[in-house]
RNA sequence: GCGGGUGUAGCUCAGUCGGUUAGAGCGCCAGAUUGUGGCUCUGGAGGUCGCCGGUUCGAUCCCGGUCACUCGCCCCA
């Protein structure tokens, strides 16, 4: 260690950054529950098992990005790489089936052992959604919506696309892939190394390759649509419907494969041309297999998350901080007075802020730097009257008012931003 | 995990074809101005030139390694 820097990968909120991170999340706060979501908070770490029983054993997340360690009783741990297989044992272990559907959504740390990026990190943060217990394509659309509803109200509306697609359920999803391993096996002596590797694990994921060659076979290949069941097609029929309704623009993207195995029926990624390799902001899609494959009572389900940092690379400007009222005693006495003031105006919702030391100017100097909207101004002059004066730091001009009234002469103030 | 680029003050960056006290702007501190901030002027603090080793009379500069960041790949938020 001996270093004094932070671990690879890792950084710091400084109060600027951490400004506009509380604004993604007061912003997805807001909004998720006004789709009668309830906030849920999952442990940090899990039993390895959970992890890997969800997102599947040959899942790169898995198989080398996790923070797995042995606790004292020796237990396996590892440190969440994502919030759904926490929720979903939450789900489980709460006996929460009872009362379906459960709306969760949820924000926090996750953990990934990953070559660090701009836009991908070791310790990131992620908003996140869940509907448990509904099978019906409205809850994909109503999951879309709320994303959607999200990225507008973070100004992001028009830097990012809706790619949509649909996996099927598990038989779709079963032929097709069976169509695809013999297509693509017939091909692999043109296929890219880590194409060839892909057959082996997750034949879907040969779909988004960017190798060139890979690209012409691709081209050629069996469509997944062509292999959705009835049942399957009317599915994503009716969320398309549902998205044309509520005028969210997408466009379908037959190749969109998610990366984790538990996807069924609804995939989905928002992306950005802004960042990058690392373009989704925003992805998810239904899982109607995992809750069973947890060892829960077969319950669909369908979300997504969203990477906090990312959002705050494209969010314009943090929101701006309340401006503080400086109060500047001068004089022991005065000290003493303005105190109280401070107290005073802070329990009656000011934002006050006092300089520890300093004569006038130096106080003064302070206000301005704190970006202070009014100081009020504490001398013996004014205390022998038991008056303060009251200066606008924005016009310059300034007045004496009774200690009474110092309240009411700040309201204007009050509320005033940068 | 694989390949490329970068690393000089708190920040943004100059610079040294290898040579003695390494610079600027911004920011910070102080003074001009002991009861009035912003503007201006003056002064000041702040650097193991990422770290370790090598070559050399001499390395911030060249070489190797390492750490961090960064770009692309893999993968993902």
């Amino acid at each position: 260690m001996a270093r004094l820097q932070p671990v690879r990968g890792t950084h710091d909120i400084l109060p600027e950054d951490g400004r506009r991170f509380r604004h993604i999340v007061e912003t997805f706060r807001d909004i998720a529950e006004r789709y009668g979501m309830a906030e849920i908070a999952t442990p940090v770490f899990e039993f390895t098992e959970v992890f890997k029983r969800s997102l599947g054993e040959t899942t790169d997340v898995v198989m080398k990005e996790m923070y797995t360690f042995e606790d004292r009783s020796g237990d396996l741990i590892t440190l969440r790489p994502e919030y759904t297989a926490g929720i979903v044992r939450a789900f489980i272990s709460g006996g929460m089936h009872q009362n379906l559907p459960c709306k969760f959504y949820a924000w926090g740390p996750m953990f990934r052992h990953e070559r660090p990026q701009k836009g991908r990190l070791r310790q990131f943060h992620q908003l996140d959604v869940e509907v448990l217990g509904a099978a019906e394509p409205t809850a994909d659309i109503e999951v879309l919506a709320l994303a959607w509803d999200l990225l507008s109200a973070l100004g992001l509306a028009d830097k990012v696309t809706l790619e949509l697609n649909s996996l099927g359920d598990a038989d779709s999803r079963a032929t097709y892939r069976a169509a695809l391993v013999d297509y693509f096996s017939a091909h692999k002596d043109r296929l890219s190394r880590d194409s060839l590797d892909r057959l082996e694990r997750n034949p879907l994921r040969i779909l988004d390759s960017k190798d060139e060659g890979d690209r012409a076979i691709i081209a050629s290949a069996p469509l997944l649509t062509d292999y959705l069941n009835p049942d399957s097609a009317a599915f994503f029929d009716a969320v398309r419907a549902g998205l044309d309704a509520l005028g969210i623009p997408y466009t379908v993207n037959p190749r969109l494969v998610r990366g984790l195995d538990y996807y069924t029926h609804t995939a989905f990624e928002f992306t950005t041309e802004a960042l990058g390799a690392q373009g989704t902001v925003l992805a998810g899609g239904r899982y109607d297999g995992l809750v069973e494959q947890l060892g829960g009572p077969p319950t669909p389900g369908i979300g997504w998350a969203s990477g906090i940092e990312r959002l705050a690379m494209l969010v314009d400007d943090p929101a701006p901080a309340r401006r503080p009222i400086a109060v500047v005693p001068l004089g022991e006495a005065a000290e003493r007075e303005a105190l109280v003031l401070c107290h005073r105006l802070r329990r009656d919702g000011f934002v006050v802020d006092m300089a520890y030391r300093g004569n006038l100017g130096k106080r003064m100097k302070r206000a301005n730097k704190v970006n202070a909207r009014a100081a009020v101004i504490l001398g013996d002059d004014e205390l022998t009257r038991d008056a303060a004066t009251v200066r606008d730091l924005d016009s310059g001009e300034q007045r004496e008012v009774a200690m009474a009234d110092i309240a009411a002469a700040l309201a204007p103030y009050r509320q005033q931003v940068a």
